[in-house]
DNA sequence: GAAGATGGTTTATCACGATAGACTCAAGAT
DNA sequence: ATCTTGAGTCTATCGTGATAAACCATCTTC
């Protein structure tokens, strides 16, 4: 498995901790509950199975997060880009924008976006 | 199930469809054999889910597809857009451009595909 | 009329992600 | 000494995506 891949559940589970780290395991438990709709047991196999591969990390009941959000999105935007467009981005961009409209700002966001990234 | 939503091996599948098609059903086992190192009720048993979720058709051995790849693809790319980048197209550029570079041209025909969506 | 092709269907197995029940164990509180 | 609470493990169930074995019907060809 690659380090980054967080599947659907996990990911909503990562984004608690992300959003809170650090995080008591106990708190986490009670946050599970209430978002996810979880048990405790839940919470701690997937809390482990993470831990496990090196994602997260729970030391005296203390978790936090070894691998970052931005680890995982930069991950997931690439595997997307990969899977379903032949690793083009010209290709991504062009299915995501489809027949919708953005405005001159959106636009400008973007085309900023892209000017930091030429060599 | 939403009508675009095509599991992994499934893509693989009607990606071999839409290079070919119309395709003959046989000759499709063929290339599933080849390409996927499919067997041949495998490859039934996907096209006739495919056909029962009216993404694919299959009359008289001719198997076509109703939803082209251009759906799928328009609806992937909104599906990461929205799952992890909080539906931010920014967000997701950033992520995906990172600390990678890339050349003028590149830029330049992103910039022109955003320039075509502007309202 | 037996022997292949062609074009399928029915039913099953297997892996694995998602979820949880039952249990343990140490540390305070009573 | 019991009771409770915090912290965590072990084992199991369930759904479902991925894959296939076995079987069947029709048509051609020898």
């Amino acid at each position: 498995m690659e380090k980054y891949k967080l599947f659907d559940a996990e990911y909503k589970f990562a984004s608690i901790i992300w959003d809170n780290e650090p995080i008591n395991s106990t708190e986490l438990v009670r946050r599970c509950a209430e978002k996810l709709g979880w048990k405790k047991s839940t919470t701690y196999t997937v809390l482990k199975k993470l831990c496990n591969r090196g994602i997260l990390q729970n030391q005296d009941a203390a978790v936090t997060s070894l691998i970052k959000r931005e680890d995982v999105q930069r991950y997931e935007s690439n595997a997307v880009v990969e899977k379903s467009f032949d690793g083009s981005l010209p290709k991504f961009l062009t299915a995501f924008l489809g027949e919708r409209k953005i405005t001159e700002q959106e636009a400008e966001e973007l085309k900023q976006i892209i000017e930091e990234s030429v060599k």
